[in-house]
DNA sequence: CGATTTTGACCAGCGC
DNA sequence: GCGCTGGTCAAAATCG
């Protein structure tokens, strides 16, 4: 799965990339094109003193703007080079590790040799195969990916996940960043009270080995989203057909259970429910996999689902889902739009067998918090918990590494000088490299800002450039942008309209 | 008329 | 074993 998402990335910044240099040359040939001023600019006889001075001011402003895009251009080069390394950076740590499990992990049933031989190539999308999917099959022509279909893409996770059940700690990560969280569903779901029919946890807990059980219960991996609804639904890009509707104990608004009827036999459902304290905020619960093509506006949801969804098998931090939540948020009708991508209150619970990640966008942004690059909002207060379900070994805490991970984007949010922003990265890629089950989080997270599917390659740099500029289409897709440099400190200096 | 919603019945798990 | 609960089914009703 990390090579699918990370492959993503590298697209990315590879398109993005390009994409600046599509940019420079175009400012370039701007540049040169030796405004009027440097030409020798002769006023018409015609013009009034006047005139001739309005024309100056816009050139001076027009001037001091190619300015401001060129520096702005600069930076943004430099930081795709920071990315880049970075990256690279992540990638060879990443090889090191599939070399070493290869090499002192023993192959014990075909199931395993399965699992093993391609650990990291399991695709944890919800939405369909992508066409960089599709390439990826091609890459790895020789290794088998049956797994990819009919939902049982999260065989990584899964197996991460059962490890600590073989080993004999059953536990399940319980990390709750937030201060308050009156979530009713969280509460249930805290108080053992499973969404998913408890006949397939009956069958896991007697099978806890058994692959096809492991794969229900990842399958089952639930998403929950708090956010203030008007509509009896959000409008999340997928058709829905209600099935049923139950009152709940302990809320007097019914449960509302819906299917995916986009394909027939598509399992993805979810659950809508307002809060028995706040009717104002719908809660939606997600689970399942879509098995069918979907929207650009519902792959975003299917990202999301999908990205919490590695947190939450993967034991990792929330903070990633919530990232990528946001972002899959962003410019879903009936959400509001957080623009800065922060979710104050990502909250994982679970039992044993259904873990449930809870994203609350209903809270506003607190810009005393900070967010961190590529919008992983961290609130810095680690769980003991996590750290210990979390099992790295690495050496380097993982709540150090958030809490780090933490500071630097204070810090480079707040450098004034190049340098500092500099040190900042350089602390943050250790942070980030020191922490496999981060990178991983971090690269569902990006999955989710290159969007996949038919958005996919529709961040791109040169699309906010003209977006901003000329406030033409694309500026959905520059905002996306817009909140990756706002994310790593780079204050916009133009604003498109 | 097909798709969707409503709603009571049914089923399975769980606690006592 | 019984009752409670969550989740699902399916027939009837409603909608466009």
């Amino acid at each position: 799965m990390e090579v699918v998402m990370m492959r993503k990335a590298e697209e990315f910044i590879f398109e993005a990339h390009e994409e600046i240099g599509k940019d420079e040359k175009w400012l370039l040939q701007l540049g040169n094109r030796t405004p009027i001023a440097e030409r020798g600019f002769t006023r018409s006889p015609s013009l009034t003193e006047r005139e001739s001075s309005i024309s100056m001011q816009r050139l001076e402003a027009t001037k001091a703007e190619m300015g401001e895009v060129r520096e702005e251009n600069e930076r943004l080069k430099m930081l795709l080079a920071r990315i880049v390394e970075d990256y690279k950076s992540l990638q060879s740590q990443f090889s090191n590790l599939i070399q070493q499990e290869r090499g002192k992990t023993p192959v014990a049933s075909p199931t395993d040799i399965n699992d093993f031989h391609e650990p990291e190539l399991v695709s944890l999308r919800l939405g369909p195969s992508s066409s960089t999917h599709e390439r990826e099959e091609k890459l790895s022509a020789n290794k088998k990916r049956g797994e990819d279909h009919d939902g049982g893409g999260l065989s990584l996770a899964l197996e991460r996940k059962f490890e600590g059940s073989r080993n004999g700690t059953n536990e399940v990560p319980t990390l709750n960043l937030s201060s308050e969280n009156s979530f009713e569903d969280t509460k249930e779901q805290e108080a053992g009270e499973p969404w998913p029919p408890s006949k397939i946890h009956k069958n896991n807990v007697r099978n806890d080995d058994d692959e096809v059980s492991q794969q229900l219960q990842v399958k089952k991996a639930r998403v929950s989203v708090r956010a203030r609804c008007d509509t009896p639904t959000m409008n999340d890009g997928c058709q829905w057909r209600k099935y049923g509707q139950k009152i709940s104990k302990g809320n007097p608004c019914p449960r509302a259970y819906y299917r995916c009827t986009v394909a027939p036999a598509c399992p993805v459902r979810k659950q809508v429910q307002r809060c028995a304290e706040d009717m104002s905020i719908l809660i939606t619960t997600y689970e399942g996999t879509h098995n069918h093509p979907l929207a650009a506006s519902a792959t975003a949801m299917a990202s999301t689902t999908s990205a919490a969804a590695t947190m939450l098998v993967h034991g990792a931090a929330t903070s990633s889902a919530a990232a990528s939540a946001a972002a899959a948020l962003h410019g879903v009708s009936g959400y509001p739009s957080p623009r800065h991508f922060y979710l104050p209150n990502p909250t994982i619970s679970s039992n044993p067998s259904y873990p449930t990640i809870t994203l609350d966008l209903t809270q506003p942004f607190d810009s005393a918090r900070v967010s961190s690059p590529l919008g992983l909002a961290l609130s810095g207060k680690g769980s003991n918990a996590l750290g210990a379900s979390w099992g790295n070994n690495s050496g380097y805490s993982n709540q150090a590494a958030y809490s780090t991970l933490y500071q630097s984007s204070y810090l480079h949010r707040g450098a004034a000088n190049p340098s500092a922003g500099a040190a900042a990265t350089e602390t943050i890629a250790r942070a980030i490299t020191a922490d496999p089950s981060f990178r991983s989080a971090l690269a569902a997270a990006i999955t989710s800002y290159v969007g996949g599917g038919e958005g996919g390659a529709a961040v791109r740099l040169g699309e906010y450039m003209g977006a901003a500029g000329e406030g033409g289409a694309g500026a959905q897709n520059g905002s996306s942008l817009g909140f990756l440099r706002h994310s790593l400190g780079f204050p916009s200096s133009r604003s498109g309209k």
